[in-house]
DNA sequence: CAGTGGTCTAGACCACTGG
DNA sequence: CAGTGGTCTAGACCACTGG
């Protein structure tokens, strides 16, 4: 009867729609349905609850939105897998951290003129050219996220012919002797773009959490400016803080 | 033409609500309608898109969930106003810093069994008691957070008798002569459940920056345990962090 | 009372996939 | 081909609010 999460149960009141999904939800706490599996089809569902399509839709939109099933055209409607938890830091040493498999899939590699934001956030002119690469990032060939990523190219001369697949900051660390300190972001939550969506392989307007992040090295210089973003319903951030006194 | 966003601009092709959504997102970026103000009601754009209202009200949807626009039964749809940007810390220090008018109305404070959770963070038996308050944030007056927070009892006596309509960082410190000094949070992704987002005065399902967050005082010790819940379209999250080498 | 958004019906046609 | 979810219609009735 108790479920492990607080979550309200909206037992016999309210919209169909939200009743509906309360149940499913029950279910699959209880262990009815497991990660992976199939939830009925919706046109079965509809038969089940007595609504109509539209209505067991919301429900499973629901569902979807809390990150508990995940929908797929040819396989259905199925219940999804816990999310990672991750620190703010290096996407690689994070996922090993947690015992996971991270590899990077390296989209494009090009040298470009910074945009007004990312020239301000590595504290360069728009003339200065910079280096830009843009990464799929998995954990266990799951893709969790899209990273974008931006260095100063009089930096890090020769960046393109280093290995990309692997984690950046050993690239900087190693390669290049910088001494990463610092690591700061902006966190927001955000629906999808559809190029990203297209990219995460997720339906557009999924929900994502959206980093704007940068790097600083022990003089306080800017490293690295970078887009992240992540799919707000497999991964949680872990965030801690030292305080001000 | 260009919008100071990246967003997808969905132009003639894709799904009508995609279409309707990115053509009101341009209006309102580019300054049509204004923060506060409303959009025409749906009924009337169905009648301006040329479609019926459940495709009006999924573009509106979309707009919401990117945080533009904020829907009222008897206001309308209305566009919001920009995103808070907080650290983790001092919800009363961090609206400070930004200019802003802090406030907490108490929604309950009472002496209670700890559910396991709790007694897991803050490192004591289910046996021993602890206060619980549940606080509601507001800033300039408007709502934004709800914070619901645990202390042990044998280390904060009277603790319900102090003023708790403020930061209680500031009574423990000053009244109980605590040293905090760290900081440390999951944050997660999730809609909000329904009592939570009655008290926020959001509609169910409404997207929330989840914290579970603990705060250790100098020797390491667990004096708060807190579970906070903010709109997700009214803040976003600032992150910094010190680099493992 | 008129106007707002919230919910819901009972269908329809679509693209895509796998057998 | 059957089955899946995705989109869409053209209505309906609801609760709530403010004049």
């Amino acid at each position: 009867m108790s479920s492990s999460t607080e979550r309200g149960t909206n037992g016999a009141s309210g919209p169909a729609y939200l009743r509906i999904a309360a149940s499913l939800r029950e279910r699959i706490g209880e262990g009815e349905f497991v990660p992976g599996q199939n939830l009925p089809p919706e046109r079965e569902l509809c038969g089940q609850f007595g609504v109509s399509r539209m209505t067991a839709r919301h429900a499973l939109t629901v569902l979807e939105r809390e990150g508990i099933v995940v929908r797929d055209v040819t396989r259905g409607t199925l219940v999804a897998e816990p999310r990672l938890e991750l620190r703010l830091g290096s996407f690689s040493h994070e996922l090993e951290r947690i015992g996971r498999q991270p590899s990077a899939e390296l989209l494009s590699a090009r040298q470009v003129l910074p945009r007004g934001a990312v020239a301000d956030g590595l504290g360069i002119a728009p003339q200065q050219r910079v280096v830009e690469l843009r990464r799929l990032r998995r954990s266990d060939n799951e893709i969790v996220a899209l990273e974008t990523t931006f260095y100063r190219e009089d930096l890090v001369p020769g960046f393109l012919d280093q290995d990309l697949t692997g984690s950046l900051w050993d690239v900087l660390n190693h390669e290049y002797g910088m001494r990463l300190k610092r690591s700061e972001a902006k966190l927001q939550v955000l629906p999808m773009v559809s190029v990203t969506a297209k990219d995460l392989q997720v339906r557009e307007g999924s929900e994502c959490l959206h980093l704007l992040r940068r790097t600083f090295d022990e003089s306080g210089r800017c490293i690295e400016y970078a887009e992240d973003v992540y799919r707000a319903d497999r991964v949680s951030l872990v965030i801690e803080r030292d305080i001000e006194s």
